[in-house]
DNA sequence: CCACCATCCATTGTGTACAATCGCGCTGTT
DNA sequence: AACAGCGCGATTGTACACAATGGATGGTGG
């Protein structure tokens, strides 16, 4: 609890996730970022002085990110009792993806509708992006980034209500990756997201809801939601127990 | 800017719209009842200071509670620039409509599975009280209990996301109408509510879907979204200018 | 007379001190 | 030995003070 980064106020941006914009932005993508590379396990408690300390900057501006983080469903705000990283049971992780399915569907139609060649060229790039990390095998990114990649085909289609809870959906479809999959499969395969381009290119709206929908189903079916989850879910169930492994510095390297 | 209401520090309910929690949530309840009310019209001001002073509470209050409303798209928060009662364009309009005809059909489908005969008797004790707010001549209440009307629904379809999308949605919505609706008619006939339950009583997905577009098609068939919508579309460009008719007391009465 | 610029003021953004709350361990009793 | 009650420590909740930003206003020069 005794080292701290350089207080951030100008940097521009952060390394690789800090997007532009003001402290809570870094603050928020920062812990994100550690919650989908599993560097802060689910049920992991997350002090405000000590995430104060570690980012140097106030408990007001780590209250605001939490409270976002809180909002996406990444992060679970308990009153009186502090944050804790989420740790989705397999019934909320069930909801999660069925109202995926349904809004994926929906962002899909339209895309082929109004995704503009430029979007589309932007879009071609995350999967471009997507499949590097993978290579390197970094993990978490991969998933980041193709969380990423649903998110901006939801801009694609226009539509704010939709982008901002396909934004929620992405995080906790992230988290609950991270927490579930199975083996050592890739997540997204790639090769999807680009047949999707192709289709929503050639604006072919059957074809595309057709392989989001395929997409879907691989997704879920990597995970052990199903049957076996018995002691994935007995650990999360049992998470809280854990929490308290020494609350110094949650976040080792930033 | 010199009366105040007692400190609210203990009334446990206050009045109509303050639901149980903490004070964040009353003024929540508060600012969003008086916006669905129009006794704070679109574009209108909402200064922290003033709140505050109104309810009592320091800005810290009143800093969460306006966060949370423009997370739900009622309130706008320009950075620097304080926070006013959002304006939703013609074209946001269309959007929020988009998305809501598309999660409730989901939720439609859902309730019908999902629902139980106490939550359909819930939903029939609202449509009560929707009525009686409507031929009380209390259009803000009916605008408002309409709209928890599907809140209550979509909790019956058991989908914690869709719930809290089907939150924003309906915020939205309500607004929407506050702003456009022409004419004096009845906003969501309660008639198509009445049908609604019973489709969903009797299990009837097909009919409880067919109802529910059919009554998703009135209440946009109400609206001046379409042609004519030049006057209010002015109207809304224009009402930042408005905007600064007296900063005192916007709220008169809780 | 109009346009531009500098200064001021009102309002929001942030940090910090204090108060309230909850969990936990201690102690005493049965 | 087990349990209930109580106080303590740690952490969150709230208020407030100060800093920073942006708009408004009044003055000056063209």
């Amino acid at each position: 609890m005794n080292e701290q980064l350089q207080p951030l106020k100008k940097q521009p941006r952060a390394g690789k996730a800090g997007r532009s914009g003001t402290q809570d932005d870094i603050v928020y993508a920062h812990i994100f970022e550690a919650i989908l590379e599993q560097r802060l396990a689910p049920g992991t408690k997350l002090s405000e002085e000590a995430l104060g300390e570690i980012f140097g900057v106030s408990r007001t501006i780590i209250r605001r990110a939490l409270s976002r983080l809180a909002h996406e469903g990444v992060v679970l705000l308990r009153p009186n009792r502090g944050a804790v990283v989420a740790s989705p049971s397999v019934e909320e992780a069930r909801q999660v993806f069925l109202a995926r399915r349904l809004v994926e569907r929906a962002i899909t139609e339209l895309a082929v509708q109004h995704a503009t060649a430029e979007q589309i060229a932007e879009l071609r790039q995350m999967v471009n992006d997507e499949r590097d990390s993978f290579s390197r095998g970094d993990r978490g990114a991969g998933i980041r980034l193709s969380g990423e990649f649903h998110l901006k085909l939801a801009e694609a289609a226009k539509n704010a209500p939709l982008i901002s809870f396909q934004r929620s959906l992405v995080s906790q479809t992230s988290l609950i990756i991270a927490q579930y999959e199975s083996g050592n499969r890739s997540h997204c395969s790639y090769d999807e997201h680009t047949q999707l381009i192709d289709a929503i290119e050639a604006r072919n709206g059957e074809l595309a809801v057709d392989l989001m929908m395929h997409h879907m189903d691989h997704i879920d079916s990597k995970l052990n939601l199903d049957e076996e989850s018995a002691s994935d879910d007995l650990h999360a169930v049992f998470s809280h127990l854990l929490q308290t492994k020494k609350p110094g510095r949650p976040v080792a390297k930033l």
